[in-house]
DNA sequence: ACCTCACTTCATTTTGAATTGAAGAATTGC
DNA sequence: GCAATTCTTCAATTCAAAATGAAGTGAGGT
C-alpha cells in the first residue's frame, strides 16, 4: 500500500539501498506514511525494553506490531526492522511466551503472522516477574545470610552491622511488598 | 530462563592469607569476619544496581561503605573491592552527586573518607529520577509526535492507529504519575 | 518420497558500556 | 618555591550481552 519499496518476494541479500531509510533523529521531527509511523513505534518500545533490561530488539519487534493494523510475518518483520532473522525468531518466541504477541495461521497459509495484544500489562510483568522479583527475592536471602557471619566480631560492630543489615532487608520487604501493587495499577 | 544475570563474579582469588601488608590504620585491624560481611554487602548492592541500570560498581562501593562503621578512604575502598582508582574515583563522585554518600575530611587528614548515608531513598531515586522519569518523558514527546504522522492514511488506517498511539500514551502518563507515589513510599 | 519454503539454532562476530591505569591536575606540608 | 600525596581524567582495553547468518530441522504440498 503505502510507498513500502521494499519488495520482498525474495530473501535475496539485502543490500538496503540506505539513501532515503535512515534519516538524522533531530530533524524530521513529522513523520510520513505508515512506515515511519511503525519505526518510530518500534524505536519507542525499543528504549522501553532497554530501560527495563531486555533487548532492544524485542521491544522493536513489539513496536512494530502494535503499530501494524494488521499482522505481520517474520519476513516482514526483518525486512521493515532490519533485522537478522535470528534475532526476528528467538524474539518473537520470547514475546509469544511473555504473552505480548499472538501468532497466527491464516487458512490455506504457510507462513505465521503475529499481531500485539494491546494490553501493555505483558511489558511490565516482563519487566516485575522475570528481572525484579527473582533478583529481590535472591537479595533478600543473601542479606539474610550475612547475619550468620557476626558472630565473633567486636560487640559495638555487631550492633552497627545488625541495625544496618535489618535496614536493608526492611527495604527488601517492602519493595516485595508493594511490587504486585504497582503491577496491578499499570496492567 | 531469565538470562540478565550479570553476575559480575569477583574472580580475583584474594589472597585470603593477607598476612600483615595493608590494613586500615584507625581501628585495631578488624577480623576477617568483617571483610566478608562487607563483600557480601558489595555484591548485594552491586545487583541491586545493575538491576537498576547503573554500573555494578556503583552498587558496591556504595554496599562496602553500607557495611562499614568507619568511613573508608578512596584507597581501602580500591584494596578492598579490588577495582582500579578510576572507577572508584567516578564511582564516589557519582554517588556523591547523588546524595547517597558522604565525604568528609578529618582533622589534618590529607585523605577524604567516605561514609554511606544509611537512607536507602538515594538509591531508588538514581534510578527513578535519572532513568525513568527522562526517559519516559522523551518517549511521551515521541509518542505525541506520532500522531502528526498520520495525515494522509488510509481512513481506517488512521482510526486504528490513532486509538493505539492514545492507548500507548494512557499508558505512559499512569506510569509517570504513580512515579512519585512509588518513590515516597520507597523512601 | 522429494522438494520447497518457513522457521530455529547456535558458533561466531559485533557492539558498546564498564573498567583500567598511567599521565596530569590539585592540594597540603615543608 | 619544591616534593609528596591524593585525586581526576580519558584513551585504550576488556568483556559480556546482543545480533548475525548460514547450516540444520521440519512441516506442507506435489
Amino acid at each position: 500500500m503505502p510507498q513500502a519499496s521494499t519488495a520482498k518476494a525474495s530473501k535475496a541479500p539485502q543490500r538496503r539501498a540506505k539513501g532515503s531509510s535512515d534519516q538524522p533523529p533531530s530533524a524530521a521531527a513529522f513523520p510520513d506514511g505508515l512506515a515511519d509511523i511503525q519505526k518510530g513505534m518500534a524505536s519507542i518500545f525499543a528504549d522501553l525494553a532497554d530501560l527495563l533490561g531486555n533487548p532492544s530488539s524485542l521491544g522493536s519487534i513489539y513496536g512494530l506490531l502494535f503499530a501494524s493494523p494488521e499482522p505481520l510475518s517474520m519476513d516482514e518483520i526483518v525486512d521493515r526492522l532490519d533485522i537478522s532473522t535470528g534475532t526476528a525468531s528467538q524474539g518473537l518466541r520470547r514475546l509469544v511466551e511473555l504473552d505480548a504477541v499472538v501468532p497466527s495461521k491464516a487458512d490455506g497459509e504457510r507462513v505465521t503472522r503475529y499481531s500485539a495484544k494491546l494490553e501493555l500489562r505483558p511489558f511490565i510483568s516482563m519487566f516485575l516477574d522475570q528481572q525484579l522479583m527473582p533478583r529481590l527475592g535472591n537479595s533478600r536471602e543473601r542479606l539474610a545470610g550475612l547475619e550468620n557471619g557476626l558472630a565473633g566480631l567486636d560487640p559495638s560492630v555487631i550492633q552497627t552491622l545488625q541495625a544496618r543489615i535489618e535496614r536493608a532487608a526492611k527495604w527488601h520487604r517492602r519493595a516485595m511488598t508493594f511490587l504486585p501493587i504497582i503491577r496491578r495499577f499499570l496492567g
